[in-house]
Formats: structure tokens, C-alpha cells, sequence
DNA sequence: GTCTATAGGGGGATAGAC
DNA sequence: GTCTATCCCCCTATAGAC
């Protein structure tokens, strides 16, 4: 019935079984009984489960961040001397994420995925951020300080971060914004998500930073109350 | 040797470990290890290991979300018939995450655990937020429907779910941006992490809502790639 | 490569003495 | 309220037949 082999078909399983559960909670059997596979067929093809946790995210890990690299290459080739259009680095970090069409290959479960690996704990993906993720980090914060100068690198790293909350809530967490809107919102439509994060997102990047150490007008008359 | 009782130093503990470690891999004999208790003291004073959870939530929830209430009335108070301040709403609902000062009750521990909950797998968590947070949700979508007029409905959700995506994963991913930054950044200081989020936030909540069905020009760039 | 069977450990929950 | 001892379940991983 299955019309690819065991460990791929194992992968695509545990890649939905993961984005949907996270990884404590499932099962190695709850992976094998989905996908049609025996239990010691995971142990044969990956070594274990955490192995089978970094299969998973290496089949996509680095077709994604090649996609973005390139992407990025293309805004950069465009603006030539110019100044750097934020919305498109932007969307060179974010398009890969939400087009699951060729020539990208990133499957829509791994964007979800993508989203839990920043919460979950341990250094499992401490790991894999640092390795998979630091040269796509750095390239797109050069493009961001290239973007916004006078912006302090301090304000750049805090707001890659906001980035990355907002993104990875977005992706792992749509049934949230579905739930509390009673239905009102859309979440199929991929591409107005990605619109609306860039649009959100560059505005608060172009913020002017906040002041060293003054009076925040908010901050001051929240702590003097 | 511990100053409280028994039950006291399991919640203070399990919140602690909860936001540490996530709840599938903090197991009750861990906490009662730590607590200096016994195993049979969770099922004692809690009934499972789920009441338990529920348990370290509702301790902390009730006055967090008392103090936001209470802090948006007086930012209401303030304004009268004027226009709500956009930076003074963000700071109601974020400030009793950040003081652990009183009147404000919250344990910091309680922030990152917060934040790992919206994430978290599972409908235990959906039923707390449906339960606790829809009040607090729907007056904090009233005011900021009063300060941002003309902005649509669904596009405030969208930026109520961004928000949230921020915030969780500033306060549960602290970490993340430590190591990332190579030191660079502080993330110590509440104030300052509290005050750079609410201008990066308000300037995202006070983008353009984007069009409809265009062609927003990131989007269509990319795609016509 | 795929299966069965099982080892070996850790988990939550509970009974019952104190 | 607190302890010990234990039940019973599910887990990962592996050995060994086919």
C-alpha cells in the first residue's frame, strides 16, 4: 500500500507525529504502527530515537537554509550598491518555510516542527541550532544591518528574536489564532500569513531603538503606579 | 531545612523544573527528590501528576491576570475619552510578567513556564487558556481595537498571535538569544527586555494592515522568482 | 531487511503502616 | 501528613530467527 519504503515512510511519520505531539510524547511504536513499519525497523535504519530526531530535521534542514541563502542572494543582487529592501530579507527567511512547491522541498509538518525544536528543552537542538543555523544567522543579520543602519547590533539580536517567537508560534501554533478567533481567521492561506508576518515584522524593526537608561514613558508610569 | 510546608515546596519546585525541562520530562519523582519530599506527598496533596500541573498554573494565573486587568483600568482611567495609548496597553499586559515585585506576585519561573505552555502539545493546555485567558483576551481586543481604529478585526488577531509568539519565546528562550549573541546581549534586565519589547511591538501593531488580494510587493518578488 | 520476543529501566499511581 | 513497598504500564533498545 505504501508507495515509498520503510525509512522514508517512517521519516514522513515521525515528522507529522513530532509537529504534532512533540517529541517526549511520542512513541517510537506510535511511529512504526502509523507508518506500517515494525518497532526494530527504527533501530535498524537510525540508530535510535534520538538519531531518528536528527534524521528528521537534517532531510530538511539543509535544503531550507540553501533555499534561503539563495533567496537572499537574489535580494542582494538586485539592490546591487543600493539599500537593502527589509521586507525582502524578510521574506528570503520566511518564504522557504511557507511554499511547500518546488524547488522548495520543505514539508509544511517541518515548518510546525521547526516552531516546537525553539521551546523544547535539552541541548538536543541547542546543538543543531548552533551547527545548522549560525552561518544562515549570520548572513541574514549582515543583511539586516545593512538594512537598518544606526540601528545597534544589541537592538538587532533582540529583535532577530522577537522574530523568531512570533515566526515560531505561527507555524506550530495556528490552531491557537483559529480557537480564540472562533473560526474567523484564515490560516490556510499561506501566502496572506506570510504577508501579514513581514508586514507586522518590518514595522517593528524600522522602531526606532528604545533609550539606554531613561524614562521609557510607558515603563515609568506602569512602576510608578 | 525548607522554611514552608510541603505542599508550597513541590509547587515552587514543579515550577521551576516544569519551565526548565517541559512537563513530559519532568517526572514526579524528580520533584519530590528536589523538594526534599516524598513521592507519595504529589498524590497526596494533588491527586495526579495533571492536577499537579494544573495546580502550579492556578496559583499564579489568578493574580497575574487580576494585576492586568487592574493595570488596563487604570490606563483606561487615564486616557477618558482620548485615545488609548498603544505602548501603555502592551505594558498592562506584559508588565506583571516581568515584576516580581509586589504587588505583582509572579514568580519569574512562572514567565518561562507561560511561555512553554502555548506551545506545548496537548488539550490540557488549550482548556486552561480557554478558561483563563478568554476575559482577559477579549478586554485587552477591545482596547486595542480603540487604539488602533481602522485596523480589521482579523488583522489585530494575527498581531495578538505574533505578540504572543514574542513574548513566550522571549520569556522561555532567554537562553537562545545568550548563546546566539555570544554574550553580547543582557538578559538580566527585565525593564530593559520589557521596554524594547513593547517598541517593537507597538510599531508592528501600528504597520498598514496589508491588502487584501494584491500584490504586496515582497510577496509577488519572491514568487515571481 | 524484516520480524518476534524480551531484556531492562523508568514512569505514575496506590495500599497500608506509622 | 508522611513514609515504604509495590503494582502495572509503557518505553527504548537489542538479540536472534527468518
Amino acid at each position: 500500500m505504501p508507495h515509498t519504503d520503510t525509512k522514508e515512510r517512517i521519516l514522513d511519520v515521525a515528522e507529522r507525529l513530532f509537529a504534532d505531539r512533540g517529541f517526549a510524547d511520542t512513541s517510537l511504536r506510535m511511529i512504526t504502527a502509523e507508518a506500517g513499519a515494525n518497532l526494530a525497523a527504527v533501530n535498524y535504519h537510525f540508530q535510535s530515537k534520538d538519531a531518528l530526531i536528527l534524521a528528521v530535521i537534517a532531510r530538511r534542514m539543509g535544503p531550507l537554509n540553501e533555499r534561503r541563502l539563495a533567496l537572499l542572494d537574489a535580494v542582494e543582487a538586485r539592490a546591487g550598491q543600493g539599500p537593502l529592501p527589509l521586507e525582502d530579507i524578510l521574506g528570503a527567511f520566511f518564504e522557504p518555510l511557507f511554499r511547500g512547491g518546488a524547488p522548495c522541498v520543505v514539508n509544511p509538518n517541518f515548518g510546525r516542527l521547526l516552531g516546537r525544536m525553539y521551546i523544547e528543552p535539552g541541548d538536543l537542538f541547542s546543538r543543531v541550532f548552533r551547527d545548522q543555523m549560525a552561518p544562515i544567522r549570520n548572513r541574514f543579520l549582515g543583511a539586516a544591518q545593512r538594512a537598518l543602519p544606526g540601528l545597534p547590533l544589541e537592538e538587532i539580536f533582540w529583535r532577530m528574536h522577537f522574530l523568531i517567537g512570533a515566526l515560531a508560534h505561527t507555524m506550530s501554533g495556528l490552531h491557537h489564532i483559529k480557537a480564540t478567533s472562533d473560526g474567523l481567521v484564515d490560516v490556510t492561506d499561506a501566502d496572506a500569513i506570510l504577508e501579514r508576518l513581514i508586514v507586522f515584522l518590518a514595522a517593528g524593526f524600522r522602531a526606532p531603538a528604545p533609550v539606554k537608561k531613561g524614562e521609557g514613558p510607558c515603563v515609568s508610569q506602569l512602576s510608578s503606579r
